[in-house]
DNA sequence: TTGTATGCGTTATCAT
DNA sequence: ATGATAACGCATACAA
């Protein structure tokens, strides 16, 4: 491994003078410092990180953190992709990633102690159990912090619009001419109370009935709870025109059971999905879903990270909304 | 922060003796072992690792590299899969995981260079163009690596069967009445290649035509690539009775052509596609796969990683070939 | 059994 | 404009 010191050997200089010469210090002779560069180059030079990550109390390393309650984590596409996005725009502002979990080898810790003993200079925290304690714990510890899709208060968080994009979904079907909707949901996270409630009230100010029985419970990515939520509602007296899946792959758990009952959709019955995953696009019939802009989801709060890290005197929490987009896709049938 | 420094004044003793004492050296006093102890615990002391590191000259941090060619990285689910994998079993064994890219920030390096910048202990290359000097870089130089599905001269790789895995594909396809094979594949990596060369030996084994015609490229994880080729293949005088395809993923723009063209799978035709992600299950009809064993791979990834890392005298390169599994599903139908 | 001294590679302060 | 020195937190060889 070249270090400071080798270049200070070869150039008949000191370590102090190298250093400053790399990093472009103003009272450095301007031929000094290309004579040092130079051989940097030369000899192969690369800064130490760790090294300098000591000396100067700054990783330039931001943990993420996806721990997939529901199990899976990373595997599902929406979080894939913001895991690739965090990453892409953390990388171009000259920071790495490092995953954050609990119970490295024998040492038993908690996240916030794994992030503190990695040194990062912040986290980003996705796909988490919000309600964990350690979870609350890292959330509101010293280290700076963007949760997604969930906020903490006087932190800074993104959120997907979620409201808006129940909304959108719920007037895009009524266009259609649908007027009785059903409801599968996933746990109740805070983002699926935001999307209940969106449901409910667009539901309401267009004078949709609202039965209990519309809105039923299942669990995310899980097209098995979906099915079963899917027959539910099929029993019932009478039947919706369109449901609505907690997302993208849950629908498929909707469309087996709708088949299994000799129901092809958007001809017998209507659905539409969430998350507007790349998969929805590629089946056929292409699925009517609302797409969450994920990749800025994930650039937004590698951005927003950043900045707080960076300038944490001006930094004050904030929230941003991130838009997502109606895919039309074919699985809404107009009727009536 | 607190330090062992803290701790060592708290307990009226020195910095060395609080170190070998948190390490559970033997030549410290059961007593005083167990007093430093408690005082670490009671004020919340934890090590720094980026201090350790630079002691020690092991990071306990290994990279991983996913820089898909074919742009998505970890957005697909066998990648996914690999890469929680290689994360799950580097934590149990005391590894925490950094990606690993080229150009962080103002700095332009490669792959080798930021592993060596970060001091990674090792990296496991997976989903990478093994072609690229960059990566033959990393995987030659004197960091150890990992490589997946490729092999480089002495070094440790983990290979999916994908001889075994086409031949148990071609030959259950041929036990249910089939003799005209359509082979869709990939780009021309050595996977490939192996793919390729499985088709056509399994093919030859059991007398079945082996018409150019009949072996298309596509690209990997690309339907509109798949759906082309599966176009082509219908235009042919001659059908096959069966079209494989070069991954899951692919198989549904292969489906949504053979729709277009008024068939069914397998009513009309059968299927099969490759790698068994999850999805592939959920899918109805269940398609036809062979299952990659994707969490194996990296779960061994790692473990040879840092087998190599910490065992670097009686080290050996090692090839570690992974079965898959057929994965039957619903889309080759018994034909005459 | 415990303590002293040293160094990992870097940056920063303060002389010169 | 450059250099000597210290310090970041830790582990270890060696002395006591």
């Amino acid at each position: 491994m070249v270090t400071i010191t080798d270049i200070a050997k070869a150039c008949g200089v000191s370590r102090a003078t190298v250093s400053k010469a790399l990093n472009g210090a103003s009272d450095i002779a301007p031929a000094t410092t290309a004579r040092i560069r130079e051989e940097a180059k030369k000899l192969g030079y690369l800064p130490n990180a760790t090294a300098r990550a000591l000396k100067m109390g700054r990783s330039y390393n931001i943990g993420v953190l996806f721990s997939d309650p529901t199990g899976g984590g990373i595997s599902h596409e929406y979080f894939s992709q913001i895991l690739e996005s965090v990453k892409a725009e953390a990388e171009r502002l000259g920071y790495d990633i490092t995953f954050i979990s609990r119970d490295i080898g024998a040492m038993s810790m908690d996240y916030y102690e794994h992030a503190k003993y990695r040194s990062c200079d912040g986290v980003v925290i996705a796909s988490a159990d919000f309600q964990d304690p350690a979870i609350v714990r890292l959330a509101t510890g010293s280290i700076p912090t963007v949760t997604l899709d969930y906020s903490f208060d006087s932190r800074s968080s993104i959120l997907s619009d979620n409201v808006r994009g129940m909304e959108a979904l719920v007037r895009y079907v009524y266009e259609k001419g649908h007027r009785r909707l059903a409801f599968i949901h996933g746990e109740m996270t805070s983002v699926t109370q935001k999307r209940i409630a969106s449901f409910k009230k667009t539901c309401a100010e267009l004078g949709l009935p609202l039965s209990p029985d519309l809105i039923r419970p299942a669990r995310y990515h899980d097209p098995r709870s979906s099915g079963l939520a899917t027959r539910a509602i099929l029993e019932l007296p009478e039947l919706p025109t369109c449901i609505f899946y907690p997302d993208d792959l849950s629908f498929l758990g909707g469309m087996s059971e709708l088949e299994r009952h000799g129901l092809a959709a958007p001809r017998d019955i209507s659905v539409a999905g969430y998350d507007g995953i790349p998969l929805s696009q590629i089946l056929r019939p292409r699925l009517t879903t609302y797409r969450q802009g994920a990749e800025r989801m994930g650039t937004e709060a590698a951005r927003l990270l950043i900045e707080q890290i960076e300038h944490p005197d001006t930094w004050l929490p904030q929230q941003v909304l991130v838009e997502g987009e109606l895919l039309e896709g074919d699985t809404v049938r107009s009727i009536g």
